[in-house]
DNA sequence: TACATTTGTGTACAAACTACACATAATGAG
DNA sequence: CTCATTATGTGTAGTTTGTACACAAATGTA
């Protein structure tokens, strides 16, 4: 058997919400393959480093994102996937806050640029493959595991919560019954705080629970929307 | 940045299940490291062969089985997984039916066994956890996807069924709710051969059609047990 | 101060889940 | 051949969960 020449490399897909909209953290190539095209951000792991600390270094390398949460999504390893050679890349799926979203939507210099999940440029290698994985483990597990939370400030109002299922599941959800159910779960704080964005009545702000949710998993009673 | 050298392998946890009995398919190392340990199947990916083809192959020249179901589970990557150096793994998931299951439980030269998950022995490099995160999806998955049935023959009677999904499930479902459920789902087919294992009634067989589930799947109907 | 806007809340009906028992069709022992 | 044993096949009532739906309360703005 010839020596083995297979490359490893980590990319992340990095989600962002607003005002009814997911967005997708891409930076534009500067170097050829695919020079001058949109990607997502990664690069080969280093010989001593685990797998998310790569992600993270190259995040930060090349968007200086602060990401709120990170999970592994899927390996891509087809032979012919990047024209330079054998690369086989682990792909990580990544949530940041608001406040993240906004800083860097601000600081584009054009290399770094938020894009809405239905407004995407061309991609290169296979990462068209990658982010619609991406989109849908994000639209799947937001129904089963409380990962929603990590897409919204600390402190939410209800509606924010709302518009974001709305936004991922792509339907209108009742807002008495989506509020039952998820008060039901037993994962929010409802604090003293109000806030009031413009006009009508001000809101409650809430927390998610992360240490009660962790009890309540513990005992087998599971999140479900 | 010096030259990366990580090497990359793929491993497979395959189950079978017989008579209430959860089984993986493990292999005795021949060398060092762990040589006379147990480990799960696989090894090192070529350099133009795809993840898959690299599973396949190892699972056919380490044990010779035949896989009925393969996806991939998850990258395990931690720097010091492997004694030898660098190894990133690529772990996937496989399911056998059990007439691949009795041949090659009878076959062990004792290099190739198959074990009930409960009986485990020591395992070798990270293999335990590799084995738990298996475990833990095919228990997970067989709620929200019709995969019991590749553990099953093709034409297997209702109360096969249940006593996999009891097995699985680690709890007792009720015979009637479990049939009614199933039914409604519309993915089997009840054909016109009976069985019969012995004394009782003979049992009606059934057939999982794949086709009507896809069919169901695309209309948003969603398997669910 | 009244109009627009957003939040907060309960009830009635439908659907899904759960618990549960007895008749049927076979085998095997005497 | 008959009876005991074993496994399959089936329906209903009660409970829980999901769904549809409208109006009052609190604020900002003209």
């Amino acid at each position: 058997m010839s020596k083995q020449s297979i490359k490893l490399s980590v990319d992340a897909v990095v989600f962002g919400y607003e005002e009814g909209n997911i967005s997708v953290l891409l930076i534009k190539r500067k170097y050829a393959p695919f020079k001058e095209q949109w990607a997502i951000p990664g690069g080969f792991v280093l010989n001593d480093e685990s797998l998310e600390e790569a992600v993270e270094r190259e995040l930060f390398e090349e968007t200086g994102i602060q990401i709120n949460y990170l999970e592994q999504l899927y390996t891509f390893g087809k032979p012919d996937r990047d024209p330079r050679g054998r690369v086989v890349s682990i792909a990580y799926f990544g949530l940041v806050r608001p406040n993240a979203f906004k800083i860097y939507a601000s600081t584009d210099a054009a290399q770094v640029q938020w894009f809405p999940i239905n407004e995407l440029p061309e991609l290169s290698f296979d990462h068209k493959d990658i982010l619609e994985a991406a989109i849908k483990r994000l639209q799947g597990k937001i129904t089963y595991e409380p990962i929603g939370f990590e897409l919204l400030d600390k402190k939410f109002p209800f509606s924010d919560l709302e518009k974001l299922y709305a936004t991922l599941l792509g339907r209108a959800v009742d807002r008495r019954n989506f509020r039952k159910k998820i008060v039901g779960l037993n994962v929010l704080d409802e604090l003293e705080e109000k806030v009031s964005k413009s006009s009508g009545r001000p809101a409650n702000l809430f927390q998610f629970n992360q240490k009660r949710y962790f009890q309540l998993k513990k005992e087998g009673i599971i999140f479900e929307i």
